[in-house]
DNA sequence: TTGTATGCGTTATCAT
DNA sequence: ATGATAACGCATACAA
């Protein structure tokens, strides 16, 4: 109940027709210029505000558009809707966001009631870690537009923006390899189920395998995105016996890595002397801790300007081919694996 | 056109009128339980989603609050959208987040298209650096229901959630001189017509005259709530003569610190040995700088979810009285003001 | 150029 | 318990 004021009062106001009155506001022909300008004028006076929600029930179109992220504090993020924002804010789309804080169950019901509100489209990174795909095969074949970023979900006949994940890790895993020869290199995982997790842990091994290094089970230790979940993580491989212990740690991303760091320093380890660490993300404290970290640098803006660049045209145009669309991400050489 | 499934479809399918089909739906009474059973099973077969839209332009409310903020990189702000959302979460709403990015422009195009989506309310930490008031006042009056948090604008009659900066900024600037026995000490400032800066800047005068230290006019610069203005600002500072150099510098918070901090590292200058400072907000990287930063951290998911509930009460009771709310801060010392 | 009728999907109201 | 009708605010299609 914002604005009460309707087409029809200001038509009642003027002694005219709500078509009328419609047509004026909407710059719609066949209006006489002086009826134009006195609508205008009356509406302005009246403090109309045309109400969507009507609109929309006519032309079956909001122009809205639903992003479902799993982690608002996590600063890719942010940066991603700000990317989503700048095509949204030209193209005068509004953004329904929701965080899903990780949650499956969260995010389904997030999905939902987008639908409800009938978005012309939704953006996600999806949350989800099990192997079950019949909800998006759902939502997908109800119709419901869709383009997956950086954590995707494949083949469901969507399109999707996404970092090359596996590339990148295969490259900084044998960064540590070739530049620093370490041998004995330990991997602190993401769920495995969310492809920058599969796709982050591939890398790694792609790397490992191509310079037939082993693949030890002790050194591949299940975390997730989470600070403590990497601390978790690392303590186990610091359990290790001495001559055990992995001389480098490769993560799946920052805050992972930060997690992962405390834990060392506690231990009273230095870094990268006796465990040298790589992250992945970038994050904004990346450069400012102790020893700055060697990471990869994802453009974040890229991604989502791309995702909600193939969203809108994927809404606007009946048959916009689905497409796979990687952006390059870049090393951040800095200490943490051993440079100076 | 997610689900193009409506009542009407069930209703024919089941050869029972639209309305019965809405009464089991939603869970009315006069329903028999067998009719009641065979709707929801066929709604389910025939994968029906309730259209938002429609029941929103019969009920006139759409279950819908509007988010604006300045700044969604700055990290105090996902962390009050995260408190939104466990209000939000909790009651059904769904949350409409717009980044006015500092432009007020850009707000003033969010507002409106929120109020042409007929949300039921809004909650806003307004970017306006102008004494010009019309806009919400109209806004206001138009009988949109507002909730300010953060960069509070006051007098209008509406509830504001905010954390106690005057005061708090009163204190951080009243360590440096009780503690550490600094009596230059300057100001790098955010804009004056944001309730933020207005305040964080009066607390610090407060403290100043309170213990009748010179106001300089020369210390006080003009700077900004992001990492370049408190560059620039401190740059201005460093040019003057190195007898007028203050000993210490408050910020209006944390980005524009590290600027600031940023600045005197590249003159070679030492902290807090050549000068001391000290920011607002309790960044995330403020406990990772070199030298970690002293601070005031303020508690933005409380902010966040004082603002929702704050919000949802108006929203639900129609006379839900006018409130202005402060949450407490902490200071958080470290060692950019001396301390060890 | 302007107006009337109709429908979007849902629910309130008043029958039956 | 169920159904018919009207209404929410707007725009399309057609008529005047």
């Amino acid at each position: 109940m914002s604005s009460d004021v309707t087409l029809k009062h200001i038509a009642e106001e003027l002694g005219v027709s709500a078509m009328t009155v419609s047509r004026a506001l909407n710059d719609r022909p066949n209006v006489d210029e002086k009826t134009k300008e006195k609508v205008i004028e009356t509406a302005k006076r009246m403090g109309y505000t045309p109400n969507q929600v009507a609109k929309s029930l006519v032309s079956n179109k909001t122009h809205t558009i639903g992003v479902v992220i799993p982690e608002i504090t996590h600063a890719f993020f942010p940066e991603v809707v700000r990317g989503i924002e700048e095509v949204t804010n030209d193209s005068d789309y509004q953004i329904f966001l929701t965080n899903a804080n990780e949650q499956f169950s969260r995010e389904k019901k997030a999905v939902r009631a987008l639908q409800a509100q009938r978005v012309d489209g939704i953006l996600i990174s999806s949350s989800q870690t099990v192997d079950d795909f019949s909800f998006y095969k759902e939502i997908i074949n109800s119709g419901t537009r869709v383009v997956f970023f950086d954590r995707c979900i494949e083949n469901m006949g969507v399109s999707c923006v996404s970092v090359n994940d596996r590339v990148s890790s295969t490259e900084i895993t044998e960064h540590l390899i070739t530049e620093h020869k370490f041998k004995k290199i330990a991997y602190i995982s993401g769920p495995q189920d969310v492809s920058v997790g599969h796709d982050r842990y591939m890398g790694f091994v792609d790397a490992m395998e191509k310079h037939t290094l082993p693949l030890k089970e002790k050194w591949i230790v299940r975390g997730g995105f989470q600070e403590e979940a990497g601390y978790d993580a690392m303590q186990e491989l610091l359990a290790l016996p001495v001559e055990e212990r992995p001389e480098a740690v490769v993560t799946v991303n920052d805050p992972s890595a930060i997690g992962a760091i405390q834990a060392i320093s506690e231990k009273g380890l230095s870094i990268p002397e006796d465990i040298a660490i790589v992250g992945f993300t970038d994050d904004i404290r990346a450069e400012l801790l102790k020893v700055p970290l060697t990471t990869v640098r994802q453009p974040a803006y890229e991604v989502g300007r791309l995702a909600a660049l193939k969203l809108i045209q994927t809404i606007e145009n009946k048959d916009e081919p689905e497409e796979i669309l990687e952006v390059q991400t870049e090393l951040k050489i800095r200490s943490s694996c051993g440079c100076s």
